[in-house]
DNA sequence: GTAGGGTTAG
């Protein structure tokens, strides 16, 4: 309690006392326009004058050339927005409509920064649509809008269509640059399709198609990143530099970024150490990784360090940053404080988003505080125009279910179409745990039989059949579980351990001990590996059987396999001697978890009273008694 | 004017 008050002096007070820290970052320059006089203004004033230079010549070959000041404007409009976005997608389709009907046509530029335009609005399907629209039309196109409309494409998840406009990019005589084939790539990666993103790769560089550039190395090296695959991405990045392609503050945040995911904080740190040195300088998506590395450690001076750090360097944070304050304060109960980041964000003009708000209802429904977490749907949001999505439902669902209200969460879940959103696997479930945590098991199983299979938008995923497996055996439902399971194997689904947990878990807890078992021998079969939940379950169901020589011949077995038992499945065999009166062996164990750093827990603890009252003289009692309780 | 990095829930 004393240290989340003084975290909260000093976080909160150490952003309020940097009014840079959160200083409109204005990038480097903007356009304003008036009275048909074009000024750039800039926040460096050398760059000020390259500007301004540069917009000399062209203004005065534009207006030499085109005397039509429509043109001007909207070439003006489509420049800035191309950087930005449009505020509306009418606007940008109201744009585009005028540009198709225009005489003579604006340059196939102009048409490329309207889509650009929309992919920053990241509307890749309308991009897309306009792409089309433009080929029927006539419209000339460039490699650019070729390049433009494989990106959607990528992030639409047809990367099948990517690659059939490659070869649409050939045809029209277009040669594919070193940007079209890190798009593809990216693409192949992120429909996880790693070995067909490598090969890509390897044959561009045995073709010499492509050079590969920073930007190719930093999204192959993201790639690994993603997949797990950390030491190999440090090697690409290793490999680049030695081929003499540059890391630049991408590539160094996209691998600060892995390794704080990786719980690899100070490595993080020490490459924020090295870009530094190399004079590469760090931004607010660096820093936000880190900030959110030390946060998930709870390390808030490393925290407030860093966001000292960046007043000084004079980087600005962002919403992004801030959410992650907001969430990490959130999750250690600190509401208020998570209260005081929003409103200190309203008042440096960072504008909090459906993000901002869900991590704070999330905070308050950690605490219990669910209707609080409702108020900031109903009030706060409605009044900030912030429009709710699935998610905020999601919390607020799971928020009632913890507390035992699920029809509050039904009434919640009802209201979602209201709202225009559909449920997604997750939320139904939530519902459907609720329904099993509150014992309404014949709810439980007609949501999920009239809500879930019937609905085919729905694909179940391991976590939601784990639920379901858990929820059956616990109600004594085997056979129906069991036969769920093969309905599971049959629709494809491969259970992944966690399900094979919770059905060896059940049908020891039901008296089926062989069924258990053989699903547990056939594991390797299924290419499964045993963890220590596995071992630890299996060993607590010979413990009641009796069975204590396989009990203690599988602890033997677990750690021969390299699983290291923990302190449950100490404790669980621990309480297992006990049981079968093996007192001294229970106390050699016990030695053994202790020289481990576990302890005896509650209920190991609770059962050694328990034999103490019954047996007040049995000297083995008494030793470990002596040893561990006091 | 086209490609790469960061935020929330079971």
């Amino acid at each position: 309690m004393r240290k989340m008050t003084m975290r909260r002096a000093f976080s909160v007070s150490l952003l309020r006392s940097n009014p840079l820290l959160l200083s409109h970052s204005s990038g480097n320059s903007a356009v304003v326009a008036l009275d048909n006089h074009y000024y750039f203004n800039s926040s460096s004033s050398s760059s000020c004058c390259v500007f301004t230079s540069t917009f000399h010549v062209y203004a005065i070959s534009h207006f030499s050339t085109n005397p039509n000041p429509t043109h001007a404007r909207l070439k003006q409009l489509l420049l800035e927005k191309s950087k930005s976005g449009f505020d509306k997608l009418d606007d940008a389709l109201a744009v585009f409509d005028k540009m198709l009907h225009m005489k003579p046509l604006l340059p196939v530029i102009n048409f490329n920064q309207l889509l650009a335009a929309l992919v920053k609005m990241k509307e890749h399907s309308v991009t897309v649509s306009l792409f089309k629209d433009m080929c029927v039309k006539g419209i000339p196109v460039d490699l650019f809008t070729f390049n433009t409309a494989i990106n959607c494409f990528c992030h639409l998840n047809r990367v099948d269509y990517a690659f059939s406009l490659l070869a649409g990019t050939i045809k029209r005589g277009f040669h594919p640059d070193v940007v079209t084939y890190t798009t593809l790539i990216r693409g192949l990666i992120s429909q996880d399709n790693p070995a067909e993103a490598q090969l890509l790769f390897i044959n561009l560089i045995r073709f010499k198609l492509i050079q590969p550039n920073v930007v190719t190395y930093t999204t192959i090296i993201n790639g690994l990143c993603k997949r797990g695959h950390i030491s190999t991405a440090v090697m690409l990045f290793r490999y680049m530099e030695k081929k003499g392609c540059k890391p630049n503050t991408v590539t160094y945040s996209t691998l600060i970024d892995c390794l704080c995911k990786l719980r690899l904080v100070d490595q993080a740190l020490g490459l924020l150490h090295e870009m530094t040195k190399k004079g590469i300088t760090p931004d607010v998506i660096t820093y936000s990784s880190l900030i959110q590395g030390l946060c998930d450690f709870n390390r808030w001076q490393d925290v407030n360090q860093l966001l000292s750090e960046m007043n000084t360097r004079n980087i600005s944070p962002d919403v992004h940053t801030f959410n992650i304050l907001v969430d990490a304060y959130g999750k250690e109960g600190m509401i208020n404080d998570a209260e005081d980041v929003i409103e200190f964000m309203i008042q440096r003009g960072q504008h909090p988003d459906v993000v901002t708000y869900n991590a704070l209802m999330d905070g308050y429904c950690l605490r219990g505080e669910v209707d609080k977490a409702l108020a900031v749907l109903e009030t706060t949001m409605k009044r900030r125009g912030i429009v709710p999505n699935t998610r905020t439902y999601n919390i607020l669902i799971n928020g009632y279910c913890k507390k035992f209200k699920v029809d509050r969460a039904v009434d919640l879940f009802q209201q979602l179409p209201r709202e225009g959103l559909s449920p997604t696997v997750y939320t139904y479930t939530t519902i459907l745990q609720g329904y099993f945590l509150t014992g309404r098991h014949v709810e439980a199983r007609k949501f999920f039989k009239e809500k879930m299979m019937l609905n085919k938008a729905l694909t179940l995923d391991n976590f939601t059949c784990s639920i379901l497996l858990h929820g059956l055996c616990q109600n004594r439902f085997v056979v129906e579980a069991l036969s769920f399971f093969d309905t599971m194997l049959s629709a494809g689904l491969i259970p992944n351990i966690c399900i094979y947990n919770t059905l060896i878990d059940g049908l020891s807890k039901n008296g089926h001990l062989e069924k258990a078992r053989s699903l547990f021998d056939n594991l390797p079969l299924k290419g499964l590996r045993p963890d220590v939940k596995t071992y630890t379950m299996m060993i607590q169901a010979y413990c009641h059987d009796g069975l204590l020589n396989d009990a203690n011949e599988l602890f033997l077995k677990m750690e021969a396999n390299g699983c290291l038992p923990d302190d449950v499945t100490y404790n669980t065999l621990i309480r297992g001697f006990f049981h079968n009166k093996k007192y001294n062996e229970a106390g050699v164990l016990m030695d053994e978890m202790c020289a481990r750093g576990f302890s005896a827990d509650a209920s190991t603890a609770s059962a050694l009273l328990d034999l103490l009252k019954s047996q007040e003289q049995n000297p083995a009692l008494l030793a470990l008694r002596k040893k561990f309780l006091t």
